[in-house]
Formats: C-alpha cells, sequence, structure tokens
DNA sequence: TTTTGCACTCTATAGAGGAGAGTGCTAAAT
DNA sequence: ATTTAGCACTCTCCTCTATAGAGTGCAAAA
C-alpha cells in the first residue's frame, strides 16, 4: 500500500492502472474501457479485474464515466494527483533547449523579446502560449528623459528595467526651453532611478505636492509635469499580456465547438481574468499549474494552465506559461515551460 | 430598360426584384423564394411570374441556387451590383458620429488612438476591425535624439508624423558623452526633420557613409551610430496591422465550422495577405469594398472587405476597415467606415 | 481475490419515410 | 405577349426505428 495526499489509501496496483489509464487518455483522447486497459497495462489483469478497480478509482473521484457505456476519463481531481505524483517529466533534448536559448538570447529589442517568447512557447507546444510583463511594482525606473515636441508639446520617455522603454506625450501649460528640461529631467533622475514606478508615482504625487509652494516657479510647474507624466501611467497596466498561437486551441476537440471558443478568446481579449489567474501564480513561487475548474473560472472548465515566474538579478519579474486543453502532454509542457522561463529570465540578465 | 454596367440588360423590375432579394437574404441568410419574395416586393406579382425573373437573373450570373429545392442566394457578382448601383447608403445617426469622433478625439496617445479605432470599428460594427498603420515612406520624421543608458548602449528616439514615437537601443563601439550625443542629434534633425523614414534611411546609408572619410573621428562613429539606428528599423514593418474583433466573425452562419475560422484567423495572425489587400486599397483612392472571391484569397471566399484610408494634412496616412461575411449590412458597415476614416484624419490632425 | 459469463445500458450510425419548400414547365388567362 | 395557375418533380431536413458495438456491473465459478 502506498499513503497519497490525503484521499483514500489506493494500492500500488490501482495507481499504476490510473496512471497508464491517463496516458492512454492523453494519447486518444477516447475514454478507455477495461479490456482496451488490460492490453495497455503489463500487470497481466483481466478486464474484469480492472472494471473493480476503476469502480474504486471512480468512487475516490479520479475517474469520471461520460455514460453507462463509454470508459473512463480523468477528472481534474485525477489529473492533479497524476500530475503531482505519478507524472514522470521528459528531459528535454538538448537541440530543443538550444534552440529555445538561441531564439531568445539574439533578440535584441525588449518587448520583441517577450513577443518571441510567447510565440515561442506556442509554437513549441502548439497550444496558447502567454507571457506577462513585468509588474509595474517589479519596474525599476532606469532613466527618465524629457524631450519638447513643439510648443507646449512634451515627449516624456521612460526607460524600466534597464530595457524597457514607455513613452507618453504630455501637455503643458507653458513652453520649456531644452535646458529646463534637462533640469527637470536631471532632478528626476538623481531622485527616483533605481526605485520602482509605484513607489516613484506615488512619491511624485506626495511629496513634490507639499515642495510646491516652497521652491521657483519655474521649478513649480516642473513639479507640475512631473506629476502628469504619472499619472496618465495607469493606462497601460491592462497591456501586460502578451499571447499568441491562440489558433491552436481551434483544433483540440475538447473545446468542441464554436461558442465555448468564442468564450475563450473573448476571455483572452478581456486579459483580466488570465491576469487574475497568472497574479496567482506569481505568488506561490516555482511551476505552477492550475488543472480545469481548478481555475476558478468557468471558460478554462476544459483548459489547463502551465506557468512558471520568470526572473532576472535574482528578481521575480514576471509568470509565463500555456494555456491548453485538460487533455495535454504535460510531461512535454511542464519542462518546455520550465526552460522557457530560465532562458528568459537568461536573456533579461545578459543584456547588462 | 435600364442599362448596367457590362452584363446584359435587365428590366427596372428585374432590378428591383433582384435588390429585394439581396436585402432579404441579407436579413435573413436563408436562401429566398419565389414566394416570399412575391410578398417582400410590392409589385403585386405572383411567383410564378418571379420564378421567370430570378430564372433569367441566375443565368446572367448574379444569382445562385444551393440545390433545386433552395431559394437563391446571390453571388459575388450580384452583391457587386447590389452595393455598386442599387444600395442606398443609411445616413448616420448624428448621435453615432458624436460618439464616434468622442471616443477618437479624446484619446491622446497615438498607438492608443490607432488601437482605439480598431475597437470601434469592430465594436459598432459587431464584426472585424482592422487599421493598417501609416507606412514608412508616409511617415515623416520630426525629431531623433539619443540618450545613454550605460556605456556602449544608447537609446535611440524617434518622433514620426507629429505623434508615434519608435524606440530602439543600440549596441556602440565607443562610449558617448551626454554632448556628443547631442551633437551627432542635432546634426541628424537639422539634416533630416521633415523627411519621410524609407528616404532618411537612404540618405543615411548612402550619403554619410561617403562623408565618413572626410569627417573626425567623433563624428565617424557618430555617423555609424545613427547607420545603425536606422539599420534596425525594418524589423517594425509586419507589425503595422491592428485587429479587433475576430471572435465577432465567430457568430456569423456562413463561416461555419471551426476549420475555416481557423484559416481565417491564421490569415490574421500572419497578416501578409490582409496586407497586401489592404495596400491595393491605398492605391484606389476613396473607399474599396471587396466582395467574396474578388479579394483573390480562397480564405476570404465568404467575407467582405470594406476599406477607407484615412489621411491627415492633405497626406493619405493608411487604410482602415471592416471584415465581415459578405452577408453584411453593407448600407451600415459603409457609411461607419467611411466616418471612422474621416474622424482618424480629423484626430490625427487637431493635434498638431 | 480473480476471472468468466451474461444480461443490460447507452451511443452512434445508417436507413426509411414523410413533410415542406421551391422549382420548372405547360397550359390557361389576361 | 405577359402573366398566372396547376402540377409533377427534386431535394433537404427531420423523425423514427433498428442494429451493431462498446463497455458496464453483478453473480457465480475458479
Amino acid at each position: 500500500m502506498v499513503s497519497t495526499t490525503g484521499s483514500p489509501q489506493l494500492s500500488e496496483r490501482s495507481l499504476n492502472l490510473f496512471k497508464t489509464l491517463v496516458e492512454h487518455f492523453i494519447e486518444d483522447g477516447t475514454p478507455v474501457g477495461s479490456r482496451t486497459l488490460s492490453k495497455d497495462s503489463n500487470l497481466g489483469l483481466s478486464p474484469a479485474t480492472i472494471r473493480n478497480v476503476m469502480a474504486d478509482l471512480e468512487d475516490v473521484g479520479l475517474l469520471h464515466s461520460p455514460h453507462t457505456s463509454a470508459g473512463r476519463v480523468p477528472t481534474a481531481k485525477g489529473y492533479r494527483l497524476f500530475v503531482d505524483n505519478l507524472l514522470r517529466v521528459n528531459d528535454l533534448q538538448s537541440a530543443q533547449v538550444e534552440k529555445i536559448a538561441q531564439e531568445l538570447t539574439q533578440e535584441a529589442d525588449y518587448s520583441a523579446l517577450m513577443q518571441r517568447t510567447s510565440a515561442m512557447l506556442s509554437d513549441v507546444t502548439k497550444l496558447a502560449g502567454v507571457v506577462m510583463l513585468p509588474r509595474q511594482n517589479m519596474s525599476i525606473l532606469q532613466h527618465i528623459e524629457f524631450v519638447s515636441l513643439s510648443a507646449n508639446r512634451v515627449l516624456v520617455i521612460l526607460v524600466v528595467n534597464d530595457r524597457e522603454i514607455q513613452n507618453r506625450i504630455i501637455n503643458t501649460d507653458k513652453n520649456y526651453s531644452a535646458s529646463e528640461l534637462q533640469q527637470v529631467s536631471n532632478y528626476l533622475n538623481e531622485q527616483f532611478a533605481g526605485k520602482d514606478l509605484t513607489q516613484v508615482r506615488r512619491s511624485i504625487l506626495d511629496e513634490l505636492g507639499k515642495m510646491k509652494q516652497q521652491v521657483n516657479d519655474s521649478m513649480q510647474s516642473a513639479i507640475e509635469m512631473a506629476q502628469m507624466a504619472f499619472d496618465s501611467d495607469t493606462s497601460k497596466d491592462s497591456d501586460d499580456l502578451l499571447f499568441s498561437g491562440q489558433t491552436n486551441l481551434m483544433d483540440v476537440a475538447e473545446l468542441g465547438q464554436v461558442e465555448q471558443l468564442k468564450k475563450l478568446f473573448e476571455t483572452f481579449n478581456q486579459k483580466r481574468d488570465i491576469l487574475h489567474l497568472l497574479e496567482q501564480a506569481i505568488q506561490a513561487d516555482g511551476m505552477q499549474i492550475f488543472i480545469g475548474e481548478e481555475s476558478g473560472y468557468d471558460v478554462l472548465d476544459n483548459c489547463s494552465v502551465v506557468t512558471s515566474p520568470y526572473e532576472a538579478d535574482g528578481q521575480i519579474l514576471g509568470v509565463l506559461g500555456v494555456i491548453g486543453p485538460t487533455r495535454m502532454h504535460y510531461e512535454r509542457v511542464i519542462p518546455i515551460v520550465d526552460i522557457t522561463a530560465k532562458m528568459l529570465g537568461l536573456a533579461l540578465n545578459s543584456k547588462n
């Protein structure tokens, strides 16, 4: 006997059978019957015996029968057990690792790199890839710069995390000279370089607001300008998910008909729900897998989400992962997501 | 009798019937039979007469029967005649125009504006919206700026068309001081502000290359830097289409099953084909409508694409439009695309 | 404890039959 | 010379039925 997490004890044999059943189902997609399983497993048991075992497994909630005369299918709980305790993850071919590494390290541009990462995830797994860009409170301001475009219009440039660049244009009350702008950016750089964006924004809105009365005119409007620059920043918040390969999901039978696919795609577009999910994933450090209903979102009932945080310089920056049917090749997908996260981290480091 | 473009002459009555047939079909989506049409048209003709007329229309290639006992459906050629000669376009509710105008004019950020435009097109029409961003040879360089990030890494900022901002980071051979960078950007601004990007790139690669021998060391590497800045630029080329509302197309019955939708979505993702199509549309000035097979792309066989170029300061900048089933409400969609293009132009102007 | 045997349940598939829609043609009506 | 009515015909779509096949659960035997 082997004691498994929480649920009633299952014999080694049961687990063994369960494992081959899941594997078979992941391969085939059709419910697995006792006859098939009898041949598939190397235990030399008759279908009848296996039927008994399967009935037990169903009682414990690991399996489920679509209807009386169909075989059996793993439940979310079943997949969970499978993934946590039974799965043996493939070692990646070093060729494949090489390919991933190469694709990512040679990409020079920050946003292109992120885009490419997402594309690669979906490409290699043939599922949908997603990358959550670094969150603001993980974004270290490196440099801020103002450029005068025309009277009253100033371009603000933020360099963040040594890689990412953000722009916005603000309309100012008065017309600033180049040297005035230089002065402002010098001041802000001195004050805030090295701090994270949320902190910077808070400081600017609070502290500088207080300072305002004590300084001269030109500095005063400079402060106003800084406030404007960071005020409009929130707009970018919803833009920090990169999807790709959604169309891959149109092949998977489980997601079946158009109606369901549509809901799924709309969930992707709105980003909100997926964002929440990934935010959960970023907290539990290490890889995280949401199987079917576990995610808590109805649209994802037939989906699993495999995620891993990525980090650079010892700092967790964001999460990336793959979305596919619960019936996916976990043993392949898991190491791919894992290695991709590591490689992305490396790529982000190396550009220092 | 009324002479119509090219094809054999059709009586006014035939055209009238044809028109109501198309309208009915656009409304219903089901093939239209003689009985229905007899009631629908106010001509007071019996089904039998109408059958004769319909047979004629089918001979000319305007109609088509899915099978013996179904009604009739317009062909691409039929839609073409309908759109060109029979359609009376709706006047837009001024409220709707107002809404569009407001959404677009209050959007401050350039790329957000474009994104919003696309989103609005799909939102209002309940179809897929697409916006082609200004092409490079339409992109006027307004300002170029260099910012030193760290040793050997320089941030290049291009302000284009008075609105759009492009960034890239280049790795330089030597370490530039702020004033050196200032010098370079001053020089480049003097030389190239007001010219379009392709022109600028050509000049930099050709002329500056020749100058190289004649100037001092610091200037020499500055030129190299400029070359690097503009060299990597081409990467952005494929990125100038903004889609939205693709999921709307999942509702339309004509596109039917998953397989076809998948192909369509993949075409969107690859962008290439749609880009070509829109490039055709930008040349024929004014609105352009591709109906079904006319587009020349198989995936679009059941789709129509309604486009309009948008311009600012008298310059055509790009194209925008809507992609939907051939059976769409042209009388509604056409004015929406039209007005959106105009409003976008206005929004792009007004920020001067 | 495992296996054999068997009755039972449910799905999927194919075929038959009928209703309904719409046509084209011919002959009558205007 | 058109238009209409009448009618046979064709095709789809739906429902109903029958049947084969897969798989089960249970009881009794091994």
